[in-house]
RNA sequence: GGGUCAUUAGCUCAAUCGGUAGAGCAGUGGAUUCUUAAUCCAUUGGCUGAAGGUUCAAGUCCUUCAUGACCCA
């Protein structure tokens, strides 16, 4: 007996025994108190804590009659011996669990518990021989029956598929996985602890829109029946929320989930969330610093509640974080690559078309892949070219461009050209360039953000020149938000906005290689 | 989209040159009842991801497909 429909058959078996034994198979009747709640914690903790800290505690023999008695509850993962291993949202706990401690209907209860089932016991907290706590069950109670055997208990469950699949059961066998995500919820929360100190509004926009904005992506296509309307979900809220800097509401933020209609990689899911904020009267200096001050803080939750899941950095945040311009760390990538190249020739744009040719023909010292040339041979002017230059030459060695010591640091790049920043608002100074930056964080995009234009001639231009794009067969492009030039015709403060890759703030932040490890349900093809 | 690898019992993994599909855990029956991956005895469990092909013989070689992981784009 042991393929799965026979191991399922002996739990159903074991189900009946409970019936005769006067409980349920699932019953519905025990309702802990937060008191105990707490209390269960306590033991967890003292559980896992050194021998010292459970001197006091009697042996079996020495138990007073009137010992105080503590409930523990939870899913039985081990049976050794007359003991259960509990485990609990805090970690495991052993019951020594003997008949002869326990009336007649609860032994039979007991007789009948399998691994995976959720039980009960109440009574003193003893010191085993081993120096180990448990707790001697005076009172046994089947809370749960687990009709599918767990994963084996010393390898737990491992096939990444499955582990993805049927996440719940990760969950339970995989503590550190719990951990993960109890640790993304914190760093949330610390995000949003962190905004709604400094008087920031949490709100909510649309998921559904019905006009592509705010970011360049394809979106997933859906249908709204009763109106008979093509909507897709939202790529991005950012359009959104600045109506509300034109309608007054001076700092708000959003952590929106966003969807992509992209491929699946260990860095992108086609659902994830990102965190927006805008705020009036700041630019996007200001934005700098809050976004150092945030990362730190939500840091700071993971250093103090989950250090175990910090592992080795190779970069270091409380290092100075650098800034630079774009052309200066494309030429800094220059140098260190060896390529002719310098930083005057960034802004001329006949010589850096010249590079550029020469890059795509294979004589600029420097051997392209077939995509980057096709990339760099794409550009329409000099700005686009700017930015191919960047992503191709000094985006991937960032971490060797900008080091303390033998930790790389994070990186702001400013300075990006108009053309590729159609959102953004044109420097004073230099309007072929605007007031954004993009963090990179141990080579990693994890945040954009800008002064935000709010000329709304300037902003309706802009959308023409996406139309335009798609017009040229980018499927990308931005459509014309004609309600949106309306909201700045109205008239939108100086405002500054700010947009976080939510996952990807985490991953960093718990050292996880893959998306998928921070997001409890990755997408997957269907089971066959 | 391209490349590499993986898929064998509920779980974790073996199976040499193509030659009888195995182990541990879990399960079942029994012993034991202060164990730490509990132990001891006995025992059940397989369409080897799917479909074709080569061969006297395929988990193993070939083709296609499915799913996943990693790398590249």
């Amino acid at each position: 007996m042991a393929s799965e429909d026979e191991l399922m058959e002996a739990r159903r078996t074991k189900a009946a025994q409970l019936t005769d034994a006067g409980t349920r198979a699932f019953p519905n009747t025990f309702r802990p108190t937060e008191a105990e709640t707490a209390k269960r914690s306590e033991v967890v903790t003292l559980a896992a804590a050194d021998d010292e800290a459970r001197a006091s505690l009697p042996d079996e023999a020495d138990l007073a009659p009137d010992a105080e008695q503590v409930a523990v509850w939870g899913r039985v993962m081990a049976k050794r011996g007359p003991f259960l291993v509990i485990r609990t949202p805090d970690g495991d706990v052993q019951a020594l669990v003997r008949k002869d401690k326990l009336e007649e209907s609860q032994a039979a209860q007991l007789a009948a518990v399998d691994l995976a089932d959720h039980v009960m016991v109440r009574g003193p907290l003893i010191k085993t021989r081993t120096g180990a706590l448990a707790v001697s069950a005076r009172e046994y109670a089947h809370l749960g029956k687990a009709l599918l055997p767990p994963p084996a208990k010393w390898h737990g469950l491992k096939d990444v598929e499955k582990r993805y699949r049927e996440r719940y059961v990760d969950l339970f066998a995989n503590p550190e996985v719990a951990q993960v995500f109890r640790a993304r919820g914190a760093i949330v929360t610390a995000l949003r602890r962190f905004l709604d100190e400094r008087g920031y509004l949490e709100v909510e926009t649309p998921t559904l829109h019905s006009v592509r904005g705010g970011a360049t992506a394809k979106p997933f296509d859906t249908h709204h029946n009763a109106l008979d309307m093509d909507l897709f979900l939202r790529i991005a809220p950012e359009l959104y929320l600045k109506r509300l800097i034109v309608g007054g509401l001076d700092r708000v933020y959003e952590i929106a989930r966003c969807f992509r209609n992209e491929g699946i990689s260990t860095r992108h899911n086609p659902e994830f969330s990102m965190l927006e904020l805008y705020q009036a009267y700041a630019t996007y200096e200001e934005l700098m610093e809050l976004f150092t001050d945030m990362v730190r803080a939500a840091d700071a939750v993971v250093k103090e509640r989950f250090p175990e899941l910090m592992g080795e950095r190779t970069f270091d945040l409380d290092a100075e974080w650098r800034r630079v311009d774009m052309r200066d760390a494309i030429a800094d990538a220059a140098k260190h690559l060896h390529v002719e190249l310098s930083r005057e020739d960034l802004d001329d744009e006949s010589k850096l078309a010249a590079f550029a040719e020469k890059l795509v023909g294979g004589t600029g010292g420097l051997e392209l892949e077939a995509p980057d040339k096709k990339l760099l041979a794409g550009v329409r002017n000099h700005g686009e070219r700017i930015f191919a230059l960047f992503e191709l030459l000094a985006e991937p060695i960032l971490t060797d461009l900008y080091r303390d010591g033998d930790k790389s640091v994070p990186v702001f790049i400013m300075g990006y050209p108009f053309e590729v920043s159609p959102l953004a608002r044109r420097n004073d100074e230099n309007p072929a360039f605007t007031d954004r930056f993009e963090i990179f964080i141990e080579g990693r995009e994890l945040a954009n953000a800008f002064s935000e234009l709010n000329d709304p001639d300037d902003q309706a231009s802009r959308f023409e020149d996406q139309l335009a794009k798609a017009q040229a067969g980018d499927d990308e492009a931005m459509q014309f938000d004609h309600d949106y030039v309306r909201a700045l015709r109205h008239g939108m403060p100086s405002a500054g906005g700010l947009g976080v890759g939510v996952d990807r703030l985490v991953m960093l932040l718990l050292g996880r290689p893959s998306i998928r490890d921070v997001l409890l349900f990755p997408l997957l093809r269907p089971e066959a």
